[in-house]
RNA sequence: GUCCAUGUAGCUCAGUAGGAUAGAGCGCGGCCCUCCUAAGGCUGAGGUCGGUGGUUCGAUUCCGCCCAUGGACGCCA
């Protein structure tokens, strides 16, 4: 219907010879459905650049714009032309919308764009917590968008299994395995304490008893089981990914040797103080960056920028990153390096996720209860449910230093958002098993006609629309409001008309068109990973 | 100090490619079950959209400055 009016609109500019480009024309539906059912302020523009007289423009516009599916045209306020539309589109969408079912929504803007998504990507040094919870809910989210949107997309989690941090976790986890053989732990500095590395301690002590003594024993064994752990929290938190990749990988298949030789090679590399520096001020970056350590090893920078660039030739059109907050500096490095490589920065878009706090009665929690650790992506599931937590992660916009509602989130009962949506979708369902005739499909609908049906209808018209925009702008939270409304929508409506009716045509209409709203809140609801539930 | 993000109702947050009366949930007040699930609906109170200048016919939205909050400023990852 916009692209419609669109047209008739462009189509007018042109007999008035008021030159505009078509993208330029914006169609908005107004919020205030007595100045219509679209509305577009394209007078006002035209005003601005010619310096005559918004209203004066907007009756020249109309002048031209006859259709049928137009029932008025009005001019209000300083400019604005609002458009009253035959409502028969809203109408027919009923049937378009059974048909397509489970595809409802999609859309081809993607084009086939080649994405890769990486997300998460913990260090498997310990157990997934709150702060990956929002990561994994954003990609997952996003990925899933995309793809519903026409982009082929790859999931990407990228496995920091070699450097310093595993040289830590191996000693942590040698550190506990000497306590358990009744010698001192000498746990390392920076060494990992959490309950999951004495249980690594704990199975290789059954397993060995006092005798081993090979480190790679203990490395291995550390990064299997919480890379297993990892992988396991991610599938019950409902995110899975197509591909997982080794750091250590790009060690041992020489992609990390390569990538050096080529920075040396094309002089953005100096020696300083004992140690190669790569120039990344050129590109941007606030000051030069270490590549190797002055003790011969390399910084992260160094495999990170050799994973990008293996991530390059692959071939995608599009590489996304998620980074949290804490991470937020290290993009200009990043990208200074993959372009010194040779390849092009702006291919890589990194989205950054703010901070997360759980708060409990208006305090933050910090520590879980049992562990004493900060807070597991499983603890928050087991306490919170998978839906209403997938659910309220999917709340929020990216750039929200959000924080996590315990109490609210909780609430099983009642007031809770997620069970609010759930529910519209539950009634539906109920409704429609009540009927215990069959369902048909029907040609045409002539007994809607009330107020709150075409608010319903409109609301289901624009899913397609919404899911677009929430794909452009990578912003999956768009979806979880819009379901949102689109419940209370359906609320409203099931509050004042009867479904179920003597009436056998009036019946079967709003089954049918009760019917298209839980296909849309199914749709939506799995966009954002979020169950819909036949009974509740 | 520098860089990034944020500042909207008592609280948690939407909204803004500049537009017509700024929204929701929670919390607070009232009303509605002989009726498809009251996990619902209806309704009331509550706002100088952090402050201040500027651009504009029009700014919560764009720009400058200021204030506040969070994060980052390592030869850690």
């Amino acid at each position: 219907m916009k692209d419609k009016l669109k047209a008739l609109l462009n189509e007018s500019l042109i007999k008035n010879n008021m030159v505009k480009a078509i993208d330029d024309i914006i169609i908005e539906t107004p919020k205030d459905n007595t100045f219509g059912d679209y509305a577009t302020n394209i007078a006002m523009q035209i005003a601005k650049d010619s310096k005559s007289n918004p209203r004066d423009i907007a009756n020249l516009i109309i002048s031209n714009i006859n259709d049928p599916v137009i029932i008025k045209i009005e001019i209000a306020g300083p400019g604005f032309i609002n458009f009253y539309v035959k409502k028969d589109y809203l109408l027919d969408n009923i049937n378009t919308v059974i048909k397509e079912d489970i595809n409802y929504g999609k859309s081809a803007i993607g084009k086939g764009i080649k994405v890769n998504v990486e997300y998460v990507s913990a260090n498997p040094t310990g157990t997934l917590h709150l702060g990956h919870a929002r990561g994994a809910s954003y990609g997952d989210n996003l990925t899933r968008l995309l793809s519903y949107s026409g982009y082929d997309v790859t999931r990407e989690f990228y496995i920091n299994d070699a450097g310093n941090q595993i040289n830590n976790l191996t000693k942590s986890i040698e550190g506990r395995y000497r306590g358990l053989c009744g010698l001192e732990e000498n746990m390392p500095q920076e060494g990992y304490h959490g309950k999951e590395i004495i249980t690594i301690a704990e199975s290789l002590y059954k397993e060995y008893g006092k005798d081993l003594t090979d480190e790679e024993v203990f490395r291995t064994s550390g990064l299997n089981y919480l890379l297993d752990q990892i992988k396991l929290d991610l599938k019950n938190f409902r995110v899975e990914f197509d591909l997982w990749s080794s750091e250590q990988s790009l060690y041992d298949n020489g992609s990390v040797d390569k990538m050096l030789a080529l920075l040396k090679n094309n002089a953005y590399t100096y020696e300083q103080d004992g140690a190669l520096w790569l120039q990344t001020t050129v590109y941007g970056d606030e000051k030069d960056r270490v590549l190797v350590k002055s003790d011969g090893t390399n910084t992260y920078l160094v495999p990170d920028i050799a994973y990008h660039l293996e991530k390059y030739g692959r071939g995608y059109d599009m590489l996304i990153d998620i980074f949290g907050a804490d991470h937020h500096g290290y993009v200009p490095r990043l990208k200074a390096g993959i372009k010194i490589a040779g390849q092009d920065p702006d291919k890589l878009n990194v989205e950054i996720l703010q901070m997360v706090r759980l708060v409990r009665n208006g305090e933050e929690v910090k520590m879980s209860k049992r562990t004493g650790n900060a807070v597991t992506i499983n603890e928050l599931v087991e306490d919170v449910g998978i839906d209403a937590t997938r659910y309220f992660f999917a709340m929020r916009s990216l750039d929200t230093q959000m924080d996590f509602d315990l109490d609210l989130a909780t609430k099983k009962t009642n007031d809770n958002p997620v069970y609010y949506v759930q529910y519209a979708y539950a009634r539906i369902c109920t409704i429609i098993s009540d009927y215990l005739k069959e369902v048909k499909v029907l040609d045409s609908y002539t007994t809607i006609d009330s107020e709150y049906a075409y608010n319903l209808l409109s609301k289901v018209y624009e899913f397609k629309d919404v899911v677009e925009q929430s794909a452009l702008k990578k912003a999956p939270h768009i979806i979880t409001n819009y379901v949102y409304d689109l419940a209370g929508l359906f609320h409203t409506y099931y509050a004042h008309e009867k479904i179920l009716t003597d009436n056998e045509t009036s019946t079967m209409e709003r089954i049918n068109l009760i019917k298209a709203v839980a296909i849309t809140i199914k749709n939506a609801l799995n966009l954002i990973g979020v169950e819909a539930i036949e009974k509740m």
